[in-house]
DNA sequence: TAGATTGTTAATCGATTAACAATC
DNA sequence: TAGATTGTTAATCGATTAACAATC
């Protein structure tokens, strides 16, 4: 059990998780630290080595069984206990976390949606109750809530993170494309940028057909 | 000039391409490794390296301007060649990205979207037309898709990506959150994992207020 | 010129890989 | 027991940080 786990530990986690669950699903009940890399792309002396900062999982001789390994990450990621999320604006992007996204899944309960919208305001997408964006601060002082899910434009995504901080909320998940760096206190902000991935791949996607050229 | 550049330094690039433009706009001519550090949350000295890789952006005893080094690294990104990228599924996810995703700026061109929906089939999407699935193959046959994103459900996933692929498609931005790993041939996959980024975010909030208990 | 800041080399730090004794 | 595979320590590799001469 190593006092401090790395971030690049921690990122690996959801895939660990992601991975031994679609195996629980497929009915393999068994592993090994060689068996898991192979079908992850990692060595089999990282995969042992991760899995060691939380103290043993496996059974030297036989391996890990795929249910317990998975219930122990799930566990390490804190997954048994939920939290609460709201989305803030309830566009396109909005609706497809509401309606496309498993909250649940990642330990969090997606509790309401806010949006400016009157036609929207009073209706519910898939069980998600959509608020008056106007109540939101009251809603906020009213209710216990882990995490503000920023899908509104970016003009008010710094504001509105702002309040939701000062308001008690303690994790941002921004994909307004905008760094949100203002003082937040403790609160976590998790940037999601698209963009990055998009060009990223559009590098490697040049540079190969530079090398054919 | 480095023979090899490695993926931290490629991944960290958007970044400091986004930070970048955000300085141009405000009026920002001039900077240092110093001051875009600081704004950054990244070490002078790694901030030279990173450029170092790709052969001096600026220039000693001054520092570099600021819109020198955005295009610099917009043309290591190889930005100034456009890509042509399809939207494959035109649910709230595909949607999102088509009304307010900046392909452009990203180096893409986004040509066309598909969807099975008759309703959507032959409107279009903020200047982009939504065209039928089931002419996505004669599509690919007669028209240069570099990129093909990925907004269908799960289960159409891998079949899709492999279909692209054979048809010439040489990236994958995969956003239907299994990880397509079947033999794509140097046909790149981009996975996007939502789950991933909120997981993570989860693991340091639990984390958080358990050392306050 | 003097001051500032780069480009680049060297030192440190951390992460990954290799090796192997422990043990199922 | 013999074979397999972990947990863990040691070795390697790479990435970050520090230092400093070059130079604008």
């Amino acid at each position: 059990m190593k006092y401090r786990i790395s971030a690049n530990v921690i990122r690996r986690l959801p895939r660990y998780l992601r991975r031994l669950t679609l195996m629980e699903r497929q009915g393999v009940e068994r592993t090994s630290s060689g068996d898991l890399g192979e079908r992850m792309g990692l060595t089999a002396s990282q995969i042992r080595q991760d899995f060691n900062c939380f103290g043993g999982f496996g059974q030297q001789g036989y391996g890990y069984r795929v249910g317990d390994l998975r219930s122990g990450i799930s566990s390490v990621l804190g997954l048994e206990r939920t939290l609460t999320a709201v989305v803030i604006g309830a566009g396109n992007l909005g609706r497809a976390l509401i309606i496309n996204f498993n909250f649940a899944e990642c330990g969090f309960e997606l509790a309401a949606a806010f949006d400016t919208d009157p036609g929207l305001v009073g209706t519910a997408l898939r069980d998600t109750p959509v608020l008056d964006a106007a109540d939101l601060p009251a809603y906020l002082a009213s209710h216990r809530v882990d995490v503000a899910v920023l899908t509104l434009p970016k003009k008010y995504a710094r504001d509105t993170a702002l309040a939701a901080s000062r308001a008690g909320v303690r994790g941002i998940w921004n994909f307004t494309g905008i760094d949100i760096d203002a003082d937040l206190g403790d609160t976590i902000v998790e940037n999601v940028h698209l963009s990055d991935s998009l060009l990223t791949m559009g590098y490697y996607l040049r540079g190969a057909s530079k090398e054919e050229a």
